[in-house]
RNA sequence: GGUGCGGUAGCUCAGUCGGUAGAGCAAAGGACUGAAAAUCCUUGUGUCGGCGGUUCGAUCCCGCCCCACACCA
């Protein structure tokens, strides 16, 4: 008899939307642990912005990739690749099945397809392009890309300052235009990949996201976010949450304001995220209470790799 | 009660020296390969407070009314 499939089980979906009960009652089910996919969670200094799960859950299923970085750390998508490959190899020595459950969609395809090589560019060369942009603002970016990677320039999101200081970085730092890098090609990978995906009604949702904004602040997201305002400018800080609250730091508006901001921007979050998820062809989806519905689901999909 | 200022998009407001209007935000849709809770793209939205008058034509000018705010009494 051949030995069973190993499976990962990816419970995606907007924030908010209750993918970390589901996720700990099918990792409850099949006795596994839970790996996150979730770009912010991943920081132990944020906690209440992020909605990580609590203290008694995490003891339950044991978690990986949540509050295991610093926030001083850089994390990245092709990091999170890496990372998770080597957690999930080691996890299936004891699991047939895994779960990972995270909202960051492009994470997600870095774990299910890969992400093209691209050879790492020093650091220098990264700070002298960000440094320049803010001197010089996007014309010279655009100037520099135009003239340095006009492959790029002419095919890529010349508005879009992210966009352009990575291919420039990466012209500066190869030689060669990013575009050359970009195979696009699916990695084969040796487990199977089970994708559900969570969601509501928009009013639903909306209530979820305003309900959960407020209970932050009861916990402590305003402390929790001022002990945070040294660090503002890092990447990792740039989330929703925090950012508004530094705001109010800052006397450029009143803390009312600022939670009704948090809110807006949560909602706004979610919409990007379903745009994300909506395209994935392979997600089954379901409402997060049909529980039920979800494990059999993963029971009958699971148990066809027996066979 | 009087005087003043205002009532224009879901919100804040701009504008039309009379030819039925526009920004920002919100909203909706989309993109996404090393910042992705980031970043970027696209797109509406209207009895221009009500009723009359003048005019070929009024959101704009005039009259009355209603509402809001401020000040005076």
């Amino acid at each position: 008899m051949e030995a069973p499939k190993k499976t990962v089980i990816i419970i995606v979906g907007p924030t908010a939307v209750g993918k970390t009960h589901v996720a700990i009652e099918v990792a409850r089910c099949f006795k596994t642990e839970i790996l996150s996919a979730d770009s912010r969670q991943c920081y132990r200094e944020l906690k209440i912005g992020v909605a990580r799960a609590s203290e008694e859950e995490l003891r339950r299923i044991p978690h990986h990739f949540i509050a295991t970085h610093s926030i001083k750390e850089e994390v990245s998508a092709a990091g999170f690749e890496q990372y998770a490959l080597r957690q999930v190899q080691t996890l299936f020595q004891h699991h047939d099945q895994l779960v990972m459950t995270g909202g960051t969609g492009l994470y997600i395809k870095a774990f299910c397809e890969g992400l093209d090589q691209i050879p790492p560019i020093d650091p220098l060369i990264r700070n002298e392009i960000i440094k320049g942009y803010e001197e010089n603002g996007l014309s010279w970016l655009q100037e520099q890309v135009q003239q340095k990677d006009p492959a790029f320039y002419s095919v890529g999101e010349i508005q879009n300052p992210q966009r352009l200081m990575r291919a420039l970085e990466v012209v500066e730092g190869t030689g060669i235009s990013i575009l050359t890098f970009r195979k696009g090609e699916p990695r084969k990978r040796d487990f199977e990949i089970l994708l559900i995906g969570l969601q509501l009604p928009k009013e639903e949702l909306h209530r979820n996201i305003d309900a959960r904004v407020d209970k932050m602040m009861l916990e402590g997201l305003e402390e929790e976010a001022r002990s945070l305002l040294p660090w503002r400018n890092l990447k990792a800080l740039q989330t929703v949450g925090y950012a508004e609250l530094f705001d109010y730091f800052d006397g450029k508006t009143s803390l009312e304001k600022a939670v009704a901001q948090i809110k807006t921007n949560t909602r706004q979050y979610a919409k990007r995220q379903m745009t994300w998820f909506r395209k994935a062809k392979q997600i089954t989806w379901f409402n997060p209470r049909d529980l039920n519905a979800i494990l059999h689901f993963v029971q009958a999909h699971t148990k066809l790799d027996f066979y």
